[in-house]
DNA sequence: ATCGGGACTGTACGCATGTACAGTATTCTG
DNA sequence: CAGAATACTGTACATGCGTACAGTCCCGAT
């Protein structure tokens, strides 16, 4: 257990890397972030990152790992286990869009663990009674995971939109969401009927 | 105005080559798509893209440029307008996600029109009653497009999570979504107090 | 003290990309 | 039916990419 302070100058040469590995791979994508820059974000020289991960599809898999450990993590600790998703988005947010946005085997595993989240997420809530159950739980549970992702897949948008700020960009689309949760969009059933779903549901 | 039938082997090389960079575009995302493999995929060599259109970035308007004419055609259209923002992603969903996702000017001007799209939406929804307004409308509108675009943003994923068929993925992540739109998620108003929001608002 | 291994670097190679150029075929125009 | 403009192609070039390699520096174990 760590019990002093650390800087980034401090960690290690391999954990820079890592770190600045997870955010040029956030910033422009895992194809876009080059190897150079990477490299010189972290203040090292290509090669040593060649050196320590092999190969740029290695390092992105302990990025993946590390992203993994901190949701398994965010899973077992006690207390209030009641939001994990909005908090590892929180933190890998732009990390887990641009990921899950690229598509792959990679993508496909996180995005398997953040629907492990949300079906906790759903269980939780269905048993306490503040979540209103879907019919199809396990799409419910995708959809959670789009939801909460969304915001960082057009995150470049909505800066603009936002005048700059990206933080205001995610506080401002989070109002009109939270009322979406809350009440809906529709007054009617129309939407409900064009999706094919009987609407002899009860309320 | 055309009164044949036409099929892709009758179109002009150029819009051939149109053609091929949305599919591409869309499929790989502008940076991963190349000139060549759209050349290919429009039976053209990749000397005669740059005949045409000079340069990738040119290209990318000109497909941009098709997007929008699009969009104002369906908006001019008469009779119901009311699911413009549906229809527009129905036939360029996987285009427009993959721009608005890799950010950029032309992603932010993409992005306008469609909040041009939402923004009328609302409007027609608030004045036929069928829409519950939001306490910020314009945050409302880009959270609809936002919602919109999310599955094709996330449609790697989705597809895998849907045994390899992307229609089934979005038929099947339509559902928890339409029951969203209609009845909420949440039992109570804690998302809205988690969000900032008064609870003292009129159901 | 030394010596062996890992941290670290500079350089270079093969490859794919966007683009420029010269030249040929085709189609329109007078 | 000439001639000019346009459609179209093959080739080549500069650039940036991921990666391999040889070599230097430094620190800990014997």
């Amino acid at each position: 257990m760590r019990t002093v302070p650390i800087s980034a100058g401090d960690l290690t040469a391999r954990a820079r890397i890592v770190a600045s590995a997870l955010e040029r791979f956030a910033a422009h994508g895992y194809e876009a972030a080059t190897m150079r820059d990477i490299a010189a974000h972290a203040g090292v020289s290509t090669a040593l990152v060649t050196h320590h991960f092999g190969t740029k599809q290695a390092l992105r898999e302990e990025c993946d790992a590390r992203v993994v450990r901190f949701i398994a993590e965010k899973q077992d600790a006690p207390g209030t286990p009641s939001d994990v998703l909005g908090e590892v988005l929180g933190t890998f947010g732009p990390y887990l869009a641009r990921m899950l946005g690229d598509g792959g085997a990679a993508s496909d595993a996180l995005f398997e663990r953040l629907l492990e989240v949300a079906r906790a997420t759903i269980a939780d809530g269905s048993a306490s009674g503040w979540l209103r159950p879907a019919r199809d739980p396990e799409a419910q549970a995708a959809a959670l995971v789009m939801l909460g992702v969304a915001p960082f897949l057009m995150l470049g948008p909505l800066t603009t939109w936002a005048g700059g700020d990206s933080e205001a960009a995610l506080q401002r689309i989070a109002a009109p969401l939270a009322e979406l949760y809350t009440h809906g969009l529709a007054t009617d059933d129309r939407l409900l009927a064009a999706a094919g779903l009987a609407t002899e549901e009860a309320r």
